[in-house]
DNA sequence: AAGATAAGCAACCGCGATTGC
DNA sequence: CGCAATCGCGGTTGCTTATCT
């Protein structure tokens, strides 16, 4: 099966690139941009496939491209969102400026996994590994302990590093399908019910919904880690619910009463938390007297004017790529939402809701009260997402929005600088 | 100094999803 | 609606460089 390479079929070049053929392709692309990408090696007078082109383009010849190592902030971003979001290094890319899939899929692969291993945290899991070996043990589905150890086991899928081959969607989930009585009853109510709102759009399930499920949890977290006083005991914090459904409530109820929640990594209560401090909720909101200060939020380019007005789904990068398809005016009331258009409330379906909610489950049964920094072992570096920086402080889902900005500007700038020379006689 | 091994990285491959005819 | 082309993603391979013995 599969389709037949390309390059075999034309007789076209593989392997690394020359200097003669990236300057080809850069050539090609700043003049008449990439279009389809079938034609440019011809149009540009490679003999590559596109496909091929593509890869070189995104990769290494794009001009927005930070290169160079990793900060520690950077690695730690990528742990928290490998927490929650598996195996997807585009969608962690799409959160790191600058920074390609495949990069950071390297960085992983080399590097990262072995550090986790270092510190006791088996890189797939994302839990202690020796709660992964006991798991394994004990275990009937688990065929040995190396298996579990690399994430494959039927119980602990969360990322096998080879997840699209030889995995299941997380939509089948093993644990989620066929184990649920490994789950607190809340856990398979809430995942029951997300699941069933993936499947089908007539569900009573929002994505508001989910907020509300996340910023609970994010009370229980750790209430020292979020650093805005939120009293763990208080339901002001997050939304008001307005729930849609009474099976919500008791949900959370049932929360409540058991104390034993899943916990969340860090980045997605900073989702959680982000996503509300942009939408436009009034100041005098719980809510909205956040939103004040989190204008500025990293993941959202501002106008070309510094003001804060484009905050809003359109403008930030965690929705432009679809990290959170809802965006953020989802979790608002509706009479908040006028003035976006109604479009920017149409979920997309590319992302699936259990994608994001698996990771919180699983790592219920094992983290619970523990926060992934805390687990992770790291210091609490200027990665710490907006949860867990005092209010006054500018958010920090990248450093700052100054930074991130003057970075940005540094890499168009040192790129333009060696457009000449990349060039060559180029003019 | 030389060979072995590890690490880092660029690129390829195959597949699923999407698009256009 | 079916098919083929294309795109985009994640896993894997293989080359180069660094480090160790």
């Amino acid at each position: 099966m599969g389709r037949h390479s390309c390059c075999y079929k034309q007789k076209l070049r593989k392997g690394l690139w020359s200097p003669e053929e990236d300057e080809k392709l850069i050539k090609h692309i700043t003049k008449y941009g990439h279009g389809c990408w079938s034609s440019v090696p011809k149009l540009a007078g490679l003999q590559r496939c596109g496909k091929s082109c593509r890869l070189r383009w995104i990769n290494y010849l794009r001009p927005d491209l930070k290169r160079g190592t990793f900060s520690q902030e950077e690695e730690n971003l990528i742990i928290e969102l490998h927490a929650v979001l598996g195996n997807r290094w585009s969608q962690i890319a799409a959160q790191l400026p600058g920074r390609t899939d495949n990069e950071i899929k390297n960085l992983w692969n080399s590097s990262i996994k072995k550090k986790l291993r270092q510190r006791g945290i088996d890189p797939n899991t994302h839990k202690p590994i020796s709660e992964v070996e006991n798991e394994g043990k004990t275990s009937p589905s688990s065929k040995n302990n190396e298996k579990v150890s690399e994430g494959i086991s039927d119980l602990t899928f969360v990322d096998s590093g080879n997840s699209k081959k030889t995995n299941p969607s997380l939509d089948q989930n093993p644990l989620i399908q066929n184990n649920p009585s490994n789950l607190a009853p809340t856990h398979e109510f809430f995942m029951n019910r997300f699941i069933a709102s993936h499947e089908s759009s007539t569900t009573d399930i929002k994505p508001s919904d989910l907020c509300e499920y996340v910023s609970f949890q994010q009370l229980n977290y750790s209430s020292n880690n979020i650093g805005l006083s939120m009293n763990p005991n208080s339901s002001n914090f997050f939304f008001n619910s307005n729930s849609k459904s009474s099976e919500i409530e008791s949900g959370f109820n049932s929360c409540v009463t058991n104390t034993v929640l899943p916990s969340l990594p860090s980045s997605f209560l900073s989702f959680s938390t982000r996503m509300k401090s942009s939408t436009s909720l009034p100041p005098d909101s719980p809510i909205g007297h956040l939103s004040t200060k989190f204008q500025n939020w990293d993941g959202c380019s501002l106008g070309n004017n510094g003001s804060t007005s484009n905050v809003s789904r359109g403008n930030c990068s965690i929705f432009e790529n679809n990290a959170f398809p809802w965006g953020a005016t989802d979790c608002v009331k509706p009479e908040k939402q006028a003035n976006v258009p109604s479009s920017e409330h149409e979920i997309p379906e590319d992302i699936k809701w259990s994608e994001y909610l698996h990771t919180p489950f699983i790592l219920g049964n094992t983290i619970q009260n523990q926060s992934a920094q805390d687990l992770y072992g790291e210091t609490k570096s200027q990665t710490q997402f907006a949860t867990e920086g005092p209010l006054s402080t500018t958010p920090n889902w990248h450093p700052n929005q100054q930074q991130q900005n003057l970075q940005a500007a540094e890499i168009y700038s040192k790129h333009f600088q060696r457009l000449p020379t990349t060039f060559g006689q180029f003019a």
